[in-house]
DNA sequence: GTCTATATCATGATAGAC
DNA sequence: GTCTATCATGATATAGAC
């Protein structure tokens, strides 16, 4: 016996937020008509207020849920090392393949301005899954890894390269998929604030050139 | 409403475009109706789409005014130091007094979507202090400051953990004035890039000025 | 819970006098 | 060039049948 198809009831809010994720990351939340999340969702209008209760309803479920698998996503990697230095890489391994993989969903979170379409909401740098990068970045110092510094400059210098390519990718500056410039975007944002610079030839002893 | 002080010889104009600048950058171009900026600006409404045919043409003009500024800012500080050490760090310095003195100008070209209501501009991050700073970045790499890398993760090491400073700045997460965090940032930024790393303590060999 | 049809109203934009 | 008064569109949101 195959396995049981796509059930025919695909529930409505998924229909919903995926469409909404698509469209306001593709061309932005005020550029976006509910009717236009009607026509791509397939779902009518009357049943999106029924679940949503208004446009912002829509914005604010779609943060939530992403809110919450990204920061999954930040425990679930962090929890796979122990030192400040894998946790970074691996997360910044983590973002790249999703920026690739899901670019929506990234310049959702990453590049859209939260506060404009949602006012109460806290703006995105404090949410959850900025602030366990903040912690992540706190533990490090502790263990003696970080150089001793204020939390938010080092973490704004640990990401901040990696976000920035993030979102240049996403606008189409970068030419080549993230993952090809994994190496070279952590290495950087980890000499910034590590205590000792990594030996810059691991095994390459010549210098090129 | 502050009436300026000046009386008769007020472009109109520059009026607009002031009040579209504090409006755009404190509650978003998509929320400020043509009719909020009639209010701030004292300009009616006639008048306004007389010289910027649409809403549209108030925030190309805006971009544009401040995109000259900020390109002319960073010829002038890149042309007052000759590495680019000196260069990256007094690019900084200025960066960050700006933020403290003109939030909404930084605000503007650093935060907002422009892509969302300029669907025609090219993206922020191609616009041309942009590319001034990759350039700086380049010819510090031919000059054998900078480790040989792709442009776009160095400039990105270099800069990003400074931009990132600034938006969390302007979202009031930073608590104290940039300026305060600049040396931190900077010699953070250097460490990422640099060939060889700065001395980690305060004995600078500087030459004065 | 889902749908269609409709109400309401703010907004971008224009007309035309001065 | 500046202004007031007005239009036309399309948006959010609701009503009410099934």
């Amino acid at each position: 016996m195959p396995a049981a198809p796509v059930p025919a009831r695909v529930d409505t809010r998924s229909l919903v937020l995926d469409a909404a994720l698509d469209l306001f990351s593709g061309q932005g939340y005020f550029n976006t008509s509910v009717h236009d999340i009607v026509r791509a969702s397939g779902v009518s209008i009357g049943s999106i207020y029924h679940h949503f209760g208004d446009k912002e309803g829509i914005a604010r479920a779609l943060q939530a849920h992403l809110g919450t698998r990204m920061a999954q996503m930040v425990a679930d990697v962090a929890a796979q090392a122990d030192t400040c230095r894998d946790q970074s890489r691996a997360l910044i391994a983590r973002l790249f393949d999703m920026t690739e993989a899901e670019p929506r969903t990234m310049a959702f979170l990453f590049y859209a301005r939260h506060r404009e379409f949602l006012p109460d909401e806290p703006p995105v740098c404090s949410s959850r899954p900025f602030v366990m990068l903040r912690e992540l970045v706190e533990r490090g110092m502790a263990r003696g890894e970080v150089r001793r510094m204020d939390v938010l400059v080092a973490s704004s210098s640990l990401f901040g390269g990696a976000f920035r390519m993030i979102t240049s990718r996403l606008d189409g500056i970068v030419p080549e998929p993230l993952p090809a410039y994994l190496d070279a975007v952590w290495s950087c944002g980890w000499r910034a604030v590590a205590v000792e610079a990594e030996p810059s030839t691991s095994r390459r002893k010549r210098s090129p050139r």
